[in-house]
DNA sequence: CTATTATATAGCATATATGCGATATGCCTG
DNA sequence: CAGGCATATCGCATATATGCTATATAATAG
């Protein structure tokens, strides 16, 4: 017989991520695709820092609310037109390089 | 009767270019277009500073010349996914930022 | 509670990035 | 000259980014 109402604890996403971070090849794998979450986050922050709802920012962007919540949810690869335009909008300046 | 021979002076990329930038729309717009191109020299500067041919570069992208080619020239619309690829080929970190 | 506003998500249409092969061009070198 | 190598460009196939509508869910105001 089981063990009744035995709590399973489940780590934070910050433990979870810093455990898997031990593992090389996890980490190589988070870098090359954590890029998308970044950039998701600084749209995200942009907004809120000027106050938008995503229907506003879309309506700036000449687009539709559906379309920034999917940009902020991360699950858009970008392609530098884009982002340049919401550089643009926020009148900021997209940097893109290749550092060492 | 016109002259013969008088000599067209064209001037250089640049000294056109400089000319343009006094015109505030033009600097507008070639902010918004010039991302590509910079892009562009960037990877034929990593490539070249690796001694890569095109087909070279190809071949550890997964793909073949006439697309590095392609992006050389300064017509492609990248996605942050090739460069992240790009970036990890030349064991560099891919950095997109809005700054002010 | 209801109404409103903000955000998330699904499904689909269309534009475009990516990938490929063929070929043209230019530049060497023998 | 021919032959080889590097790059540019074309046309096309396919994958995917972008855009839209409808709808679900959540939070908040009234």
């Amino acid at each position: 017989m089981e063990k009744k109402h035995k709590k399973i604890v489940y780590p934070s996403f910050e433990q979870y991520l810093a455990q898997q971070m031990k593992n090389k090849a996890f980490r190589k794998a988070y870098k090359e695709e954590s890029h998308r979450l970044e950039i998701a986050y600084r749209i995200l922050q942009l907004r809120k820092q000027q106050r938008l709802s995503q229907k506003e920012l879309a309506q700036k962007l000449n687009t539709t609310q559906s379309v920034i919540a999917r940009m902020e949810a991360g699950q858009q690869n970008f392609t530098t037109d884009t982002l340049q335009k919401i550089a643009s909008i926020f009148n900021r300046e997209l940097k893109i390089d290749f550092v060492k």
